[in-house]
DNA sequence: TAAATAATCTAACACTGTTAAGCAAAGTTA
DNA sequence: TAACTTTGCTTAACAGTGTTAGATTATTTA
């Protein structure tokens, strides 16, 4: 009788244990490291087994990518009832995403698609450089004089490329939102800045 | 004499050969489809022959990655020589970064680390769902009545998501801009834009 | 104890990036 | 012209990948 539910306890165990094996896989080696059979071998079985439980390896990646969102929302609820004052909240809700980002780094780049792949985009290359400056240049360029430092240059440079950078992959991984929309968020985004920009 | 000049000229053809088959199957079929068996089939060649032009895949992806930037250069000039007022030519070079990431979504995808793996991000599941809804309805709270539409409100959501998941990709990629600049900007565009909607 | 079922593994397939060995044509030298 | 060297290219292989089918072992049931 028990038995029964002794076992189907096992089988979850197991398959928490694959999510468990391959999140901590990643931590150590990374996303390109991660394979069936290393998985397999942390949960001291052979490959095949994973099947039973997910039906291929991208179950597994869409699993970590549910429990990722599943730990995002709970923070967020955190972060919400720390705060009374919605625009507070608010604040306190981006920041637990900025936080849950880094504290949960690998989750992130599976939830949104960063990176995961190939050449860890190493690249300091003169060529990345160029593009880099020019707008550099071009900020401060348009910064009146007495406001005119390095740091907030580099503010301003990095507040433009995130906002267009972030709209740009928000926009390559989830295809959903319209054209309309983005050409609105993208004007908008830019001549905000530049108008607080003097 | 001269036949060594057609020689390396041809060396040079059919290395541009492989950078062409390259972004031929990628645009065909994605990136993770890229095989080096795939390359060397494209060009009519067996595969150890592209070690003689590229040390291994990597460097493949650099050369792209490479090329990509000198795009995006040439573009940014032209953007510049189109405008005399430097807020106009700032904007224009934004412009210009934003559809050269879409016209070459492949070269953008490989210089910036963009998807590129698994699971196409696929994920419209219910738990996807639940933080953004969070999110929308915060900002829905805060703006005021009268400027409450659908509409307004996306704006609003995607310009918050864009410049907070721009700033922690571009992070997680090149991890060299430092924690103290990071706050800030984040700060900064966060209360910028709840300044904003109301 | 014997039959049936469940749990697990081995072996294989078709791929991947990469390297070493070999062949055949071309160029160089005697 | 004959022998030698270099070049261009291919075949074969290694170790790894995701995945599946078949055999094997262990457990439960009759």
């Amino acid at each position: 009788m028990a038995s029964k539910e002794r076992i189907l306890r096992l089988k979850d165990e197991t398959r928490t244990n694959i999510l468990a094996a391959s999140i901590a896989i990643v931590k150590e080696e990374g996303w390109q490291a991660l394979s069936m059979r290393k998985i397999a071998d942390k949960i001291e079985y052979t490959a095949p087994i994973i099947y039973e439980y997910f039906s291929n390896k991208d179950a597994i990646l869409n699993e970590l990518t549910r429990e990722g969102f599943v730990k995002l929302a709970k923070l967020m609820e955190i972060a919400i009832s720390e705060h009374s004052d919605p625009a507070k909240q608010l604040e306190a809700m981006w920041l637990a995403y900025w936080n849950f980002a880094f504290a949960e780094k690998e989750l992130y780049q599976v939830m949104y698609g960063v990176e995961m792949n190939c050449c860890a985009m190493a690249n300091t290359c003169s060529d990345t450089q160029i593009t880099m400056n020019m707008l550099w240049d071009k900020i401060e360029e348009i910064i009146p004089a007495e406001k005119r430092t390095e740091e907030y240059v580099d503010t301003k440079y990095y507040t433009f490329w995130s906002v267009v950078h972030g709209l740009i992959s928000i926009n390559m991984t989830r295809k959903s939102t319209s054209d309309e929309l983005n050409k609105q968020v993208l004007k908008d985004a830019i001549t905000g800045i530049i108008s607080s920009m003097r």
